[in-house]
DNA sequence: CTGTTAGCGCGTTCAA
DNA sequence: TTGAACGCGCTAACAG
């Protein structure tokens, strides 16, 4: 059997293609003994229609793009699995971009999507990205965006993320409370909206407790050797905190590793909290205590805003910019 | 700016949609000269040919789809990566479907990809899956086809695995060099690709070993407390091992689970090995002893052979089956 | 309720 | 070297 098209379908069913068509999509406008008889003819052929001839004539694409810093990691695979639950309920297909936290990259990804292959698209920037001009064309476009998790505040579009800033000040809390004195935090970049959220809810819990002064941060990167140094440092010098708040999982690994090499024991003489969605976190060397983002809620929820726009519904303004609330596991990383 | 099409840029550049569309694909029957001036306007302007158009005019459609059980689980992700990788490198774009390790739901999606939105499909089978037509359909049908990882061997479209009965092999000999006397087996389901495998190494090694008569097998699943329940009763067994290698890394997890519940000291008086591709097993505790697969360049590789297949390349007969080695790393889980 | 016609935007004829 | 015409397969507009 060799390319199956409307035009088979309708000869063999004394048809015409319009009819069959429109009998397939349910159209009122057919009758119910036809319809049976053309979607019994394709089930038993196994027709599907063309999905680009149907895209160029209705310019859509029934597809969207989940743009996403790298994939290799707990947080956005959950994401991801949201966003593909959604989208297949929706019967739409999810395309993956990586940007491996590349502005550049970032920038020829929009625009491949900029000529109708996708409907729509999810971006949590990476973090190079300083520069948002290609996000500001985007949306002028008219293309449905969404941010999600790492948002830019400056376009207006709606954001869906976590309660970093809410979250950030109870774990820091929560080290306050074991009795850490000196609290250092380890985070990214700092024009990365959420290192921003994080670094005022580590700030915020220091001012609550008259501990400003003892405010220490230090930005780490993707390399971890690199990230392994300045933990090092951080740790053999003078100023050696008791306490480290990650601001990514990537670095509570890092002063894992080095607190191994340097055989600084946790939780007795440092105290460790982190963003983490690794389930596994509860097996480490000691349990590490985690903030847990609701990685596959903001998977679903950025997809459902995402379809509001794509179908021109209209946004209530707490649609405009959602955080849902994350969940603190304190472990024996932070006991006493 | 609204819609960007070759009649635009034709009329700007006083040339005919035909000209500019021949430019633009460095057709040879184009003076350097007015290809220049084509290639620049659509710089300048931003332009993307609409893919639809070009896919239902050419029929193929510049995407790839992988199908994976799932995507929390850092082997798919890697492998992921080095697809979107190679993808990239070709123009290609990469769709993701998730099977959730359900057979129907697997069907479906090879139901979906049937008419063209792909030019080829890359697939880790789901373990429900033990009716094979769809897959066989897929690949009569012409449609590139690819397994890896999780393959079907009866269905003749190449294979990309890693060396699932050596690394068993080498794995279970770990444990039996570190003085293991009983050695647990923990598998997913039998009609699995990877798991008869793995089982075959691990079997080969006890006969090896004169410890056949030893082999224990228990087959977990999806559910975590019901693979706990399983290894409860393993561990509380008069028949308790003394080593358990896991074909899954979640089992690895299970195990560690029950046994910090049950006060079961690892390495002492029982000894883990497992598959996984997690690097933060090192920070396990004890540190876990891991075959770590080589996800990304089983990606990449499989990547690689589906364009062979795509641009008709004629493949070699190494291309039709290919196995690239894991990496054993052996950590306190397994000393002495 | 059904058929006919036209065109989505592109790339490939065929003709000049 | 370029342009005009056609059709990929589908669906929306217009008839009947």
């Amino acid at each position: 059997m060799d390319k199956l098209d409307l035009k088979k379908l309708a000869k063999e069913l004394n048809l015409s293609p319009s009819s069959v068509s429109r009998a397939l999509r349910d159209s009122h406008e057919i009758s119910s003994e036809t319809k049976e008889r053309v979607k019994a003819l394709a089930a038993k052929w196994g027709y599907q229609p063309n999905p680009h001839a149907s895209s160029l004539r209705q310019s859509k694409s029934k597809a969207i793009a989940v743009i996403v810093p790298e994939i290799q990691n707990n947080f956005f695979a959950q994401v991801i699995n949201g966003v593909e639950e959604v989208a297949k309920e929706k019967g739409y297909h999810v395309l993956i971009y990586l940007t491996h936290e590349d502005n550049l990259r970032e920038n020829e990804i929009l625009n491949l999507l900029r000529n109708g292959r996708v409907d729509g698209i999810m971006i949590s920037v990476s973090n190079t990205t300083t520069d948002f001009e290609h996000l500001e064309a985007c949306r002028i476009s008219g293309m449905p965006l969404v941010f999600f998790d790492r948002v830019y505040e400056n376009i207006k579009v709606p954001r869906i993320t976590s309660d970093d800033e809410e979250a950030s000040f109870k774990a820091t809390e929560v080290l306050i409370k074991r009795g850490c004195k000196k609290i250092a935090f380890l985070t990214l970049s700092d024009n990365l909206s959420i290192c921003k959220r994080r670094n005022s809810g580590y700030e915020r819990a220091l001012a609550k407790h008259h501990m400003l002064d003892m405010k220490h941060t230090v930005e780490c990167g993707m390399d971890d050797e690199l990230n392994r140094e300045k933990i090092r440092e951080l740790l053999r010098g003078d100023q050696k905190p008791d306490g480290i708040f990650a601001a990514i999982e990537k670095f509570a690994v890092n002063t894992y590793e080095v607190c191994k090499e340097l055989h600084v024991v946790i939780p007795t003489q440092l105290k460790v909290i982190s963003f983490s969605n690794l389930s596994a976190a509860a097996l480490f060397d000691p349990p590490l205590s985690a903030i847990v983002q609701p990685a596959y809620e903001i998977g679903k929820k950025s997809t459902d805003v995402l379809f509001k726009i794509i179908e021109k519904k209209v946004l209530l303004p707490n649609d405009k910019k959602i955080s849902i609330s994350s969940t603190i596991i304190e472990r024996k990383s932070t006991s006493k």
